[in-house]
DNA sequence: ACCTGAACACCGTTCAAGT
DNA sequence: ACCTGAACACCGTTCAAGT
């Protein structure tokens, strides 16, 4: 009985989508995600402490590769809420902003680290520019529909969707640190509906 | 000549705080706020690894009293903007949000550290939540000025503020983050301008 | 080609010992 | 009372050496 190279303690099949597994399950374990090292990482893996570079630059790579992955999974989640909402273009914009921050409140730590690894004038990791861009496009495609349709006031969609993102990231943050005094999740869900309802309807075309 | 005490290597006049300054030098230099060290802080003042531990129980101790600073600074500058606007309560707040962005990308680093160690459910540093609630204490009461001249929707306050505080915050860590691509400085003023007044227009009283 | 073992330069933190 | 020196248990990262 030869072992197959997958199951000696020398070769994986794929380390490299071990090792990004392995920090999305102990960052989903922690409340603080700097708190990770990359020992700890390729210790659940069960392989060495250099064994993480010969598939990563460095520690940093590692977290990128995390991060991408989240932009991903929150792409789909804006995806899904404008698809179940309604026709209304400013209904789908106000369920992908209370979408935004449900992902972000369930997924705290992972939240954190695509934030701190997504950089938009940096171009080291261009498969996380990519992703991050891509969920943004959810946003700011919903703003350009609204303003199609002549519900949102025409101009600068781009700074409309900064605005937007601003928001919800704000708003996802303060959560996540605890740093607004609530807990319950159905006064989260109304503070995020006042939020968004507030500022779609600030950017609403006049009614002539 | 005997030195005095001062003046030895030995006692310092007040290591506390001589620590804390060094700190905000060191963070103000740094780009990533999370690289700075304990033992970087304690060289800096050219005292050993273990001195700081007779003034703060650990390094998060020493950046809460960091963080306090900075929220000390920050309501000084909210409170100075709505002294430069207007009568006009709408104006105040406004000028208030564009303050507290400028204030957030003048101290990138300084205010990083503010929003990791201010916890609304942390009473391990009550000094540094009473500076926090301070600061958002002038947001909140801004409002309240608005909603009593009738100008700003009624109804609850503290969401409201929470609302605008989510929108300023999340700008300030994008732009902070370099998640926007934007590096113009009158730029970032023009978004922080639309996002105010977006936000503002869409909590303003219906006039009847 | 892919991984290990050992090493280097750093951390945060503790504690006996010095003044 | 306040600080130092040395130690402990951790890091991220590198590199010769193994398979």
């Amino acid at each position: 009985m030869t072992k197959s190279p997958s199951e000696t303690s020398y070769h994986h099949k794929d380390l490299r989508q071990s090792l990004i597994k392995a920090a999305l399950e102990l960052i989903a374990q922690k409340q603080d995600a700097s708190t990770l090292s990359l020992r700890e990482v390729a210790r659940r893996v069960g392989v060495s402490n250099a064994a993480p570079y010969r598939h990563f630059a460095d520690k940093d790579a590692l977290l990128a590769a995390v991060a991408e992955e989240g932009f991903h999974i929150l792409t789909r989640c804006l995806n899904s809420s404008i698809e179940k909402a309604s026709d209304d273009p400013l209904e789908q914009l106000q369920a992908s902003g209370i979408a935004y921050v449900k992902f972000a409140i369930s997924h705290p730590s992972h939240y954190r680290v695509m934030f701190s690894a997504f950089k938009a004038d940096n171009l080291c990791y261009p498969p996380l520019n990519a992703a991050g861009e891509e969920a943004f496009a959810v946003l700011m495609d919903a703003i350009a529909n609204g303003q199609q349709a002549g519900k949102i006031q025409g101009g600068e969609t781009q700074q409309l969707a900064w605005v937007t993102w601003s928001l919800v990231h704000g708003l996802a943050m303060l959560l996540i640190d605890h740093q607004l005094t609530i807990t319950d999740e159905q006064d989260i869900v109304s503070v995020a509906e006042l939020a968004t309802q507030s500022l779609i309807n600030g950017m609403k075309a006049k009614t002539p």
